[in-house]
DNA sequence: ATCATATATTCCCATAGAGGAATATGTCTT
DNA sequence: AAGACATATTCCTCTATGGGAATATATGAT
C-alpha cells in the first residue's frame, strides 16, 4: 500500500499509470508521449514494476508494459473505508468523547466568560 | 490529486490519516501515538493541511485536527476509473489495437521459427 | 506579571531520488 | 558477423525533504 502510494505520487510515473490505464504500451510510446528521455521513462517502469504496479511482456527487442490490477483495487479498498467520512453524520460521537475525555482534567472553561480580575 | 498522493505517501502522515479517521484529535495525541517528537508531527500535520487533507480547529492552547473528506473523495473517484481493469475483459481489444498497429511495420514475425540462414 | 502547557517555526544536516549522459544488453535484419 | 533498434543500467549531480535541536508563539493558570 505504501509503496504503492510512493510509486503513484511522482508525476511522471501517475501519468504513465494514466496512459497504461488504456491499455499496454511499449516503452517507446511512453517515451514519445511522456516527453521523458527513455533511460527516465525505464527508471520509472521499473519502480512502478517493484512496487507491483505494472508487468512486462517481451516482444522481440520491445517490452510491451501492463497494467496491474491488484495494487489499485488494494488502493481502492483502503479509500472505501473513508466513505463514512463524507456519507456520515458519524464523526460527532467520537468527537464528542475525545472532548469529555480532555475536558474532564480542565473543568469550568466557557470561551472567554468575562477575563476574570 | 498528485498533491494528496504526495502527502499520503509518507508513511508518518498516512499513520495520521489514519488516526484521524476515527475522529479529531489534538497534535499530543498524535505525538503520543506516534512515537514521532512533537516538532516533526506539526511539521507533517502542514504538509498535510496544505495539501487540504485535514483541517484545525483551535481549542484553547491547542489544535484540534479534522479529516476533510474531499481530497479522499477524489481520489476514489480517480482509482474508481480504473474498476474496468479487474471487472472487465476488455483491455483485450485495445491491446489487439496496439499489435496491430506495430505489426504492421514488422511482417511475418512469428516467433523463432526456425533461425534462417 | 510569571510560569506552565501546547503547538508552530527555524536552522542544520543527512539521505533519497529524479534527471542527464554514457554505456551495457539483447534481439532483429541483412 | 555487423550493424540497427529498443530498452535497461550505471554513474554523477542536484534538489527536496524528513528528522533533530533549539526557539518562537499563543493561551491558560496562579
Amino acid at each position: 500500500m505504501m509503496e504503492t502510494l510512493r510509486a503513484l505520487a511522482e508525476p511522471n510515473r501517475f501519468q504513465i499509470v494514466e496512459l497504461l490505464r488504456k491499455g499496454p504500451r511499449p516503452v517507446g510510446d511512453l517515451v514519445d508521449r511522456l516527453g521523458l528521455r527513455q533511460p527516465q521513462v525505464s527508471k520509472h517502469l521499473r519502480v512502478l514494476s517493484d512496487a507491483g504496479l505494472v508487468d512486462v511482456r517481451v516482444d522481440a527487442q520491445r517490452r510491451i508494459y501492463t497494467l496491474r490490477p491488484a495494487p489499485l483495487q488494494e488502493l481502492e479498498e483502503w479509500v472505501e473505508r473513508y466513505r463514512q467520512l463524507w456519507e456520515g453524520n458519524f464523526q460527532r460521537l467520537d468527537a464528542l468523547l475525545d472532548r469529555m475525555k480532555t475536558q474532564r482534567k480542565k473543568r469550568g472553561r466557557r470561551k472567554r466568560q468575562g477575563d476574570h480580575r
